[in-house]
RNA sequence: GUCCCCUUCGUCUAGCGGUUAGGACUCGGGAUUUUCAUUCCCGCAACAGGGGUUCGAUUCCCCUAGGGGACGCCA
């Protein structure tokens, strides 16, 4: 096998998720890995399921990822068209080649009839495979049936035998075909079916790796009948565990199955999602878990793939009872999320370790969904608001996050909102002469160079006129100047808050402290 | 029902006959810090069960249990 080409072959019947997304990862990484091309095709087979909008759906998912197709739809490619649905000529003609060669036959028997004979074998504890009714057709007869107009399916003649898979990841696994049956590999609607299409499809686009869920891999034996059939060589195989979600069960719609573009959403970095579905059934060489996408297009290997299915865990699966994950509204949605997943801390890096102007690109759409920003648009200064946002990255574990550190810097102090601690620290004896003195001081500049090195030097200043320090000083001045026990840093908070609503909220907790405890209570802080 | 696969801390996993069973996330504790977060230490926590094979099994084989997949004119 000479060059490496892998492909992803999603069908479009639904959203693209986790499940979907880590096994075109896998093929992505491995094909970047030994410097091979990775391809898209679209199994829109199912005349019935396939949806134009699930095939868009798809591919904004994969393009949102960065898995970037050599081959594929809208990129085309020397193996073209990339849609089984506009190769049905070529499967025909190699059904056609298998009729002649007598190995496979036209099946005149009906839905309905076969649904009965099945239900029958299951009932008496045989295999429910095809009894092959149609097997000894005489070539009359089936020109007789299709002049007569009735619709047929064509049928692989099985061979008896063993058939071993060798497999990448699983090892070897042993098949007998006589538990396999004659499967259809035209449907009567002239369109292929699945083992089939892509048997031939795999083979003419030259795909050295198969590399897909396990589930494939009962299918598999009836795959390599149809190489052996054509006389082609098989592609390697690689059959990696599955995903499954929170409660051990296979990923659905209720069991986080939510489409990936809800992690776009909700702003997770795409390479941080990438790292964090590769960590699942897959491990780095060297332990290291934080990988960019380069790292991981350079070390990935389907050796270190393991065979155990892995957890999907980022969602709180008990918390959302049996709501139905992917139709809920972003902001709904996050409401579920583990706060402390993996994908998380994962994330959080990303964000953090990223140069500060691709954070800054990157954030700035969910900066603009704040009503915050909006509503005092032409109020903060550009550099005001990079400064904000850059010292709230670290916060960060996705970008939605943004919204809900940013209400610290545009929401007034309301007395209603505090909480026992302030209430403690505001009532104390200390609250007034620390408060006081500190707008004092401020005040004197009238806002003048209300920078983070002055606001600290104005903070000792407070501490030297009112003989306090540590903790009992900051403490004191955080609340009487934000309203909260929470934030960055006190000067550099104070800076960015800017003098105005430092100033403004410096005077509400002043008032409030002399109105409700106007001697000041006897808890000191 | 038949066939196939899986089972190491709560989670992701390392391990490929001999290890004090390692790491990461979470959790608990501590240090640093004016708070939270960060950072840094320390700690809790696992080989599903039972038989073999072997001087020696987490590792190899068998059985049981549990989980999953396939058996479609779905992919």
């Amino acid at each position: 096998m000479d060059k490496v080409r892998t492909r992803f072959a999603p069908s479009p019947t639904g959203y693209l998720h986790v499940g979907g997304a880590r096994t075109a990862l896998f093929n992505y990484l491995y094909a970047r890995a030994r410097g091979g091309k990775f391809i898209l095709r679209i199994e829109d087979t199912d005349q019935e399921r396939s949806t134009e909008e699930s095939y868009a759906q798809v591919l904004e998912s994969l393009r949102w990822l960065g898995l970037n197709w050599d081959e594929g739809p809208e990129v085309g490619g020397p193996h073209g068209p990339y849609r089984q649905s506009q190769r049905l000529p070529i499967y025909r003609e190699h059904a056609e080649r298998l009729i002649q060669e007598g190995k496979a036959y036209p099946c005149f028997c009906t839905s309905e009839e076969l649904e009965i004979k099945k239900a029958q074998r299951e009932a008496m504890g045989l295999p429910a495979i095809y009894d092959g009714k149609c097997r000894h057709l005489s070539s009359q007869e089936v020109k007789k049936k299709i002049e007569a107009g009735f619709s047929y399916t064509i049928r692989f003649r099985t061979p008896p035998g063993k058939i071993v898979v060798h497999d990448l990841v699983q090892g070897q696994v042993y098949f007998d075909s006589s538990l396999i049956g004659d499967f259809i590999i035209i449907k009567s609607d002239g369109f292929p079916s699945y083992n089939y299409a892509v048997v031939v499809d795999d083979h003419l686009m030259e795909i050295s790796h198969v590399i897909r869920g396990v589930q494939h891999l009962s299918n598999t034996p009836r795959q390599i009948l149809l190489y052996q059939a054509f006389g082609w060589q098989e592609p390697k195989w690689a059959h990696v565990s599955e995903i499954v979600g929170s409660d051990h069960k296979k990923l659905s719609k209720r069991h986080g199955a939510t489409p990936i573009t809800a992690f776009r959403d909700l702003g997770y970095p795409a390479r941080a999602f990438n790292n964090y579905m590769a960590l699942l059934g897959w491990s780095p060489p060297d332990g290291q878990e934080f990988r960019t996408m380069e790292e991981l297009c350079r070390i990935f290997d389907i050796e270190r793939c393991s065979k155990s299915p892995a957890m999907f865990d980022v969602f709180d699966l008990e918390k959302a009872a049996d709501q139905d994950l992917s139709a809920l509204k972003t902001e709904e949605l996050e409401n579920y999320l583990f706060p402390k997943s993996k994908l998380n801390w994962l994330s959080n890096l990303h964000i953090r370790h990223c140069p500060e102007e691709q954070y800054l690109r990157e954030v700035m759409p969910f900066v603009q969904k704040s009503d915050f920003v909006a509503k005092t648009h032409g109020e903060i200064a550009n550099e005001r608001l990079r400064e904000i946002l850059l010292a709230l990255r670290v916060y960060l574990d996705y970008y939605r996050q943004i919204l809900r550190y940013l209400s610290d810097f545009f929401v007034d102090f309301d007395e209603k909102t505090i909480d026992d601690f302030a209430e403690e620290i505001i009532s104390s004896q200390n609250f007034l002469s620390i408060a006081e003195t500190f707008h004092r001081l401020i005040k004197e500049r009238g806002g003048e160079d209300f920078t983070a090195e002055a606001i600290k030097n104005i903070i000792a200043e407070t501490g030297r006129l009112t003989g306090h320090k540590g903790k009992n000083l900051y403490m004191t001045l955080r609340i009487a100047c934000t309203g909260k026990k929470e934030g960055l840093e006190l000067p550099q908070y104070l800076a960015l808050l800017g003098y105005q609503k430092v100033e403004e909220t410096l005077r509400k907790t002043i008032a409030l402290a002399k109105e409700r405890w106007p001697a000041g209570s006897l808890g000191g802080v």
